[in-house]
DNA sequence: GTGGCAATAT
DNA sequence: CATATTGCCA
């Protein structure tokens, strides 16, 4: 008897999981055109939790992270990635910092190991953080401890986005930097521009170059779905939406330029369509892609297995009869969030010259 | 003015 | 070569 309780639970939560990921894809597939990968990825994370279900029990592969420079080699077959900012979120936060410390070993070794392992051809790769204006490599120690998890979320840290819905009790969700009131201004490691360089060359030199981080391809991202597409967004709306100070207009129409370039040659190159035993990435992370509404599930990539997912309030998808025929549907626009960008502290990656930008999309045949 | 494309600069 | 910035045009 005690086994079944025991065990009962967790088949339970598959269960529960697999539903919720159904109803998630019944949601969504009415638009195959806006979402063909969160299709596609619900349709894996089905397949693959009934795997487990079963009793197959196969080994999540999470990965996320990367700075903005190296992405050590991830192996893989299948490339899931593509647009979808994996978030890890392990029960230790705070910044991942590269080992490189080695204090029970000798630090003398510095092999880089991205090598030409894996051309994981993500154009998505390179973006990453904000990259400020790194000076010259800014050489601030990160205080690293071993193990312990001192969060240290004080104030002033960095990521505002990220909604973390805290048991049901929405904190509101403004979530409004603490130290940014109007204005975050352009200073202290603040937004982009340029530095205190009075034109006096008479020429403005070249803006430096916005590196996007994940958080904010996220937000675009977002953008560009509540907008409809990335055919049928603006660069204007999008940038409201994405509601990043120090973001212009141009910069938003460049990336979506980018974007709308990579997306229309490499169209969806996922892997087959069957769900393969093989590595499951899903659970928990990746469905924090539409969180806009402030709903979604968390789960527990340490160690723990999956847990949450189902959505407390069906907050998700108000519409309910949208006929596929039309296209673009905007969801109404909520502007339930808020974030500052004020963030940008100092981060210091030394990323200048080393992003390994070693992708190269062998475009397809191409049309 | 806004959006899209192309040239140009990293 | 890829990616971001700037310029030009509908």
């Amino acid at each position: 008897m005690q086994f079944a309780e025991k065990m009962l639970p967790l088949k339970m939560g598959f269960r529960e999981y697999i539903e919720a990921l159904e109803e998630e894809r019944r949601k969504i597939q009415v638009f195959p055109k806006e979402l063909p990968l969160s299709l596609e990825l619900i349709t894996q994370a089905i397949e693959a939790c009934r795997q487990q279900l079963s009793g197959t029990v196969a080994e999540y592969n999470l990965n996320g992270q990367s700075e903005c420079s190296e992405q050590t080699s991830t192996d893989e077959g299948p490339v899931f990635e593509e647009f979808i900012p994996i978030k890890k979120r392990a029960s230790h936060d705070s910044v991942e910092v590269e080992d490189e410390d080695g204090d029970d070993e000798q630090h003398s070794h510095k092999q880089k190991k991205i090598t030409t392992d894996k051309k994981k051809s993500d154009w998505l790769r390179s973006v990453q953080l904000w990259n400020p204006n790194p000076p010259s490599s800014k050489e601030d120690v990160v205080p690293r401890k071993a193990n312990v998890v001192e969060v240290k979320r004080s104030g002033g840290a960095f990521q505002p986005f990220q909604r973390e819905e805290k048991s049901g009790v929405a904190t509101s969700t403004i979530t409004k930097a603490p130290s940014s009131p109007p204005v975050p201004a352009t200073s202290s490691t603040g937004p982009v521009r340029v530095e205190s360089k009075k034109d006096e060359k008479g020429q403005a030199q070249r803006k430096q170059r916005r590196c996007w981080s994940q958080e904010l391809h996220k937000r675009f991202l977002q953008a560009l779905q509540q907008l409809g597409g990335a055919d049928s967004a603006t660069p204007k709306q999008i940038r409201e939406l994405m509601k990043v100070d120090g973001l212009t207009n141009d910069e938003v129409k460049s990336h979506l330029q980018k974007f709308r370039l990579h997306t229309r040659r490499s169209p969806m190159i996922h892997n087959n369509g069957s769900s393969q035993a093989g590595p499951l990435f899903l659970v928990g992370n990746i469905f924090v892609q539409p969180s806009e509404y402030g709903a979604v599930a968390t789960s527990t990539a340490s160690g723990g297995e999956l847990t949450t997912v189902t959505g407390p309030t069906g907050i998700y998808a108000p519409v309910a009869a949208h006929p596929p025929a039309v296209t673009h549907t905007p969801i109404m626009k909520q502007h339930s969030h808020s974030q500052e960008g004020a963030n940008h502290s100092v981060h210091s990656n030394s990323s200048p010259a080393s992003s390994s930008s070693t992708h190269t999309f062998t475009t397809s045949p191409a049309p």
